[in-house]
DNA sequence: ACTACACGCGCC
DNA sequence: AGGGCGCGTGTAGT
């Protein structure tokens, strides 16, 4: 297949190498191009991040099938322990180590000039495919580096397309719980007559209840100790002020967050529109660095509404984390637990343990690294059963105590102790030995649990991207936003806003899509990935018993 | 005035 | 002493 290597160059031009012919043409004259050329054979884009080429193209009505991220895989490829790092040295090549992800507020193709702006697409490229083939794990590495490509692609088109929000149901929303929107700068009224409530109690007519020290100052006059001020320290105490209090905490934090001026910022015409970082963490699950996409509360998802004829399909696997750990550990008896819906479940039909709940909590104990209280204890019963998945994580994180970094499955490797993204304390100061201790431990809860979030993220990659070309597929013609189209992904879950009548369809869909990626992942060792699958009209109804409500005409 | 940090909370 | 994130706030440091 093609690869087409698109490079900026000075002025408003690009440069394109395909297969060797060199060709420059106008930033104005770049979505003509690739809409012919995709017309014609749907080649592969290399270009160095797919926000600030795919944006643009985008907004011009222009689909591309594949890419490859070089931003995105060059750091993927520095960070592998399989891949030899000098075969990635070169021209530029450290231009390519500091470079950032695109300016999600300037989805522009030129911006001002430095010394990032112009990368040779090309000469990187040829690194990384030299440095993948003489890799020992080419084959899983080239999947890894598919995969967040594509997911790449889903990304800048998530944020195309928007997710469909009704500014109104959010509107009334916020109005109910805190009264009418007040002027820049004031308390909503029913916030401020909480905070009028709880200064009564306590007797501080002064205190601003949004400061923390004033008001653990002024819990302490009332005769009320507790370390800080949050909720579940409050919910211990037996006082009149914790109820009006905890719920002041509350809904300021939803004013604040998911109010008015967060409308203001990130929902028009209809759409909210949330920039997502594809692998922004360094486990490699996504990130997000605006609209806080990936932790709206489940509070204000009523307002996520479809288009009139549309429904949204909302699909979330059950218990990703534990499946993935069974499929890469090879472990047969955590597999066949997890034959059906409820692994958990399974747990205990396998006789490993008495209770669905002693089951959560063995498990998430072991990926976690509890050593204490209930569930470090149930980790060591499930050992004996479990002995492959338990001892992958434990052999990880005895890895990392040791200093050591570890590895995904498709081979992406984790930051290093005391140097990187990990901990941010490059030259930390000779600590004593009991520091160093603690330090060594934190790597290894942190390498621990990296092994199964980061294989976790590559499988819900993977299901992204075969969901992708999938949805593309249902319907022959017209732009990305009158078919169905994925518009929000949130580590294990996915919406698809589609036409009504393509629902079932679509759900199908999600459900082929992730069984391939656990074909692709865990091809020795097959493990069921159960979907929970919703088709709804309001991102609020979903994952409700009783089957989708009546269409509200 | 501006930046950096800690906190508390939201999501998985 | 359970992992990964982002965001708004208040406060301390510059």
């Amino acid at each position: 297949m093609a690869r087409v290597h698109l490079s900026r160059l000075p002025g408003e031009r690009v440069q394109v190498v395909d297969d060797g012919h060199v060709d420059v043409l106008d930033v104005t004259a770049l979505p003509a191009f690739v809409a012919r050329r995709e017309a014609d054979d749907a080649p592969r884009w290399v270009w160095d991040d797919t926000a600030r080429w795919y944006a643009p193209l985008l907004a011009a009505g222009v689909r591309v099938e594949r890419c490859h991220d070089l931003r995105l895989c060059h750091r993927v490829l520095r960070r592998a322990p399989a891949v030899d790092a000098r075969l990635l040295d070169g021209e530029e090549a450290d231009l390519w180590d500091r470079l950032r992800p695109a300016e999600p507020t300037e989805p522009v193709l030129v911006s001002a000039d430095d010394a990032t702006e112009h990368l040779r697409a090309d000469l990187e490229d040829a690194r990384q495919l030299a440095a993948v083939e003489a890799s020992p794990e080419a084959v899983r590495l080239g999947l890894l580096l598919a995969a967040e490509s594509a997911g790449a692609l889903v990304a800048a088109e998530m944020t195309h397309a928007g997710v469909p929000w009704q500014v109104e149901v959010h509107d009334r929303l916020l109005t109910d719980l805190l009264g009418p929107r007040p002027p820049r700068g004031a308390r909503p009224r029913l916030l401020e007559e909480l905070a009028v409530e709880v200064r009564g109690i306590l007797d501080s007519p002064d205190l601003n209840p949004d400061s923390r020290p004033h008001l653990l100052a002024a819990l302490r006059r009332a005769g009320i100790e507790v370390p800080d001020t949050r909720r579940s320290t409050l919910h211990r105490i037996e006082h009149p002020v914790v109820e009006p209090l905890v719920r002041y905490k509350q809904l300021a934090h939803l004013f604040s967050t998911n109010g008015w001026a967060w409308i203001d910022q990130w929902v028009g015409d209809g759409r909210f529109r949330p920039v997502y970082q594809p692998a922004g963490s360094a486990t490699g699950r996504w990130s997000s660095n605006g609209g806080g996409a990936l932790s709206f509360p489940v509070q204000v998802r009523s307002a996520a509404v479809a288009d009139d004829g549309w429904v949204l399909v909302v699909a979330d696997v059950a218990q990703l984390e534990p499946r993935v750990l069974a499929g890469m550990s090879g472990d047969r008896a955590l597999a066949r637990a997890a034959r059906g819906a409820d692994l958990y479940q399974g747990m205990v039909d396998d006789g490993a343990v008495a209770t669905r709940q002693d089951a959560k909590l063995g498990l998430l104990g072991a990926m976690y690294g509890a050593t204490s209280g209930e569930s470090g204890r149930m980790v060591a019963g499930l050992t004996r059963r479990y002995p492959a998945a338990f001892g992958l994580v434990e052999e990880a994180a005895r890895a990392g105590e040791r200093g050591q970094v570890v590895r995904t499955l498709l081979g992406r490797g984790c930051p290093a102790l005391g140097g990187g993204s990990w901990d941010e304390s490059p030259d930390a100061p000779p600590a004593d030995l009991d520091d160093q201790d603690r330090h060594r431990r934190a790597y290894g809860r942190f390498t621990r649990n990296f092994v199964v979030q980061g294989t976790a993220a590559e499988w819900a990659s993977c299901w992204l991207a075969d969901l992708r070309n999938r949805l593309w597929r249902l319907v022959d013609d017209g732009p990305l936003e009158s078919r169905p189209h994925l518009v929000f992904f949130l580590h294990d879950e996915v919406v698809v806003h589609t036409p009504a009548d393509l629902a079932d369809r679509v759900a199908a869909e999600i459900t082929a899509a992730a069984s391939t990626a656990g074909a692709l992942l865990f091809r020795e060792l097959p493990v069921d990935f159960p979907l929970n699958v919703s088709v709804v009209r309001s991102y609020a109804d979903a994952g409700k018993p009783g089957g989708p409500p009546p269409p509200d005409v």
